[in-house]
DNA sequence: TACTAAGATATATTTTACATGTATCTATTG
DNA sequence: CAATAGATACATGTAAAATATATCTTAGTA
């Protein structure tokens, strides 16, 4: 059980613009930054724009920045939305529907709640709370049982699906 | 994020067992009723086997049962002992210790908390929750917040890990 | 206008983890 | 000893992911 380096890599790349909100940062920048290839960089800067998560600029001295504010950038959102094969096990697939145990697998019912407490854990943390460095806000210590207190403000817009 | 298909076929496997609890099973029963391979099968119960999952009997007239009753066999120490790389990220694997975040990444430490809810949810639940069937028990409705209740008797000692 | 630097896009290749296959060995029954 | 079961080792295939290459578009600037 795995994420991909392209999930990882998405929040890297928003980790290092929250870091970095006074310019525009290229894609060559990061990739320097954390040592991985530009190329898959590419695809991942794409994926984020189209996802409203970063505005970029063509052209010579452009770059990209953040198109929210770190504590409006929920970390549970960009997993979902970079992460494209959530599918815990082969059911979960439209196609491959042919194992004998469907449609009542008590199994698989159980695999997707356990997908949901993974994504819900993740959607108590915002980009202002990963992104690391002096941030001398209320932020919730990390760690802690998140049952335990209200979710700090906004940073999680509910979502349809 | 998915499980690999020797993770599923290791709970089939033991699903099938409990169903099948008054006589042995042999690796090609199950392949045939699931439809898989029979040699990745081999692999799976020797797995199962090596974990004290089931007993296996070689020879003429052999095959398999379970270890212990259902109500006993705990989901997430399964998937535990079954899915060998739970390494969320690349940093969670000793070696490609090469992220520049670390050691002190706070993202890391999110998916460490979001991995743990994973296994957390089916540490909830047992085989017997989850082989179908007629089980007249008062088994835990599923689907439920299963914060909000008492698990139901044993099916999960703690481990050290 | 030409040049350069940036992202956008499409396609191809490489790599890797996983799945599957084959062959042989060992144990057990009858 | 023959047949049937798992145990074990190793080889191969496959598909997703990662990476690479090439070309196009956009925008600043000399
Ligand atoms: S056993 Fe259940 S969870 Fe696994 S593939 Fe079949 S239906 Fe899905
Ligand atoms: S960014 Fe953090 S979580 Fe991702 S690989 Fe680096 S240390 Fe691990």
């Amino acid at each position: 059980m795995r994420l991909t380096k392209f999930t990882d890599y998405s929040l890297r790349v928003v980790i290092y613009l929250a870091r970095h909100p006074d310019s525009l940062a290229t894609i060559a920048d990061i990739a320097r930054e954390y040592d991985i290839p530009s190329t898959h960089l590419m695809k991942v800067v794409h994926r984020l724009a189209q996802c409203g998560y970063i505005l970029t600029v063509r052209g010579k001295g452009g770059g990209m920045r953040l198109a929210r504010t770190p504590d409006l950038i929920n970390v549970g959102d960009l997993v979902r939305d970079t992460e494209d094969n959530m599918d815990i096990a082969e059911c979960f697939s439209p196609d491959h529907q042919s194992c004998p145990m469907l449609p009542a697998c008590a199994l698989k019912s159980v695999l997707v709640e356990a997908r949901k407490s993974f994504l819900a854990t993740l959607d108590f943390y915002r980009l202002s709370d990963i992104m690391g460095g002096a941030t001398p806000s209320l932020v919730a210590p990390l760690h802690q049982a998140h049952g335990t207190f209200a979710p700090p403000s906004p940073g999680k817009k509910k979502r349809t699906s």
